[in-house]
DNA sequence: GGTTGCGCTGGAGTGCACTCCACCGTGCAG
DNA sequence: CTGCACGGTGGAGTGCACTCCAGCGCAACC
């Protein structure tokens, strides 16, 4: 049951050497250029079906190729752009401003140097979400030793229940 | 307890019998006890009124206390909490958590234990998605490598645009 | 031929955490 | 007395980022 997908002419299968996983990864070469089912680049990226779907719909992702039933092929560099895009939600990144940077990508290379200051100033703003979250991360701490403080109390004495951030 | 010279604000110890320096920090203490107006409180703690109403109505405030003509005045206590609040609020703790750890706190000193254990863990998370953020932030610092190692490349050669992310 | 699996579409719904609104009350300044 | 700032209420609305769904197509397998 595995062969090739007899569709879209097919000309390989491009499997791992050594991992013969037909059941996964049947991912496909087309002309030498890998695709991936909407099911492989959901596992492959960790975005969701329908996630996937809904980038493309509002503009995050060009539009993704199609094989002869309709159905998405994605390309190594939609994987690539995705993980891009994992990596720019995952620290904090609105959707706006990756839409902002997917066209900036999309004008061409006359804009990198605004793609850099977009990315920079994305890295700063994680430089700082870390710094703050170090700084509230000390309070939790000390709160933590306020109540284990408490708790070292000799049962009974000094009820008090007092400050509740340091 | 007495003689406060006040800088900006005063504050009497008494119950005041009209209202006196409108204009800055009208903190009035009631019995040794400082109070806080809604407008107060928000500037405090950096929530909107709306948001202190909000978290009231959820039961993440306890009942605030009431003036005479109904309106709500905030004690130390209540902004010591919202301190906390903000603290867990801030390093992405959901609203729910919060609601617990609320709970907890209001059931009294048996419950400390399971502070301990509830922030503990929470502090973990911190910590695991700062190290995540680092790593993220790393991706992103490669790829502004990789866009001014183009920028670097003689006018007009190699117009390869790949990697996405490395 | 029927069922299963995967995928398609447009549009509606969800969950979270607020945020806004209309309308009302209170109290002091002018 | 009037106006204004501030605050009260219940309930509706917002923005974000998905997530779900009905109804359909296509290919494979039993």
């Amino acid at each position: 049951m595995d062969g090739k997908p007899a569709t879209e002419g097919v000309t390989r299968i491009v499997t791992p050497p050594g991992r013969l996983d037909l059941e996964h990864a049947p991912r496909v070469t087309i002309g030498g250029v890998t695709a991936y089912t909407p099911g492989q680049a959901a596992e492959e990226t960790g975005f969701s079906l329908d996630t996937l779907r809904y980038y493309e719909r509002i503009g995050l992702l060009e539009p993704i190729e199609r094989n002869a039933a309709g159905q998405r092929r994605f390309s190594d560099g939609d994987i690539g752009w995705l993980g891009m895009v994992r990596c720019l939600r995952d620290t904090g990144m609105p959707i706006a401003e990756m839409l902002r940077f997917a066209e900036l990508t999309r004008a061409g290379e006359h804009t990198i140097s605004d793609r850099i200051a977009l990315l920079e100033a994305h890295d700063q703003a994680v430089e700082d979400k870390i710094a703050d979250l170090r700084r509230q991360q000390g309070a939790i701490k000390r709160k933590v030793q306020f109540y284990k403080d408490v708790l070292a109390i000799p049962d009974g004495l000094c009820e008090r229940e007092g400050e509740h951030v340091s």
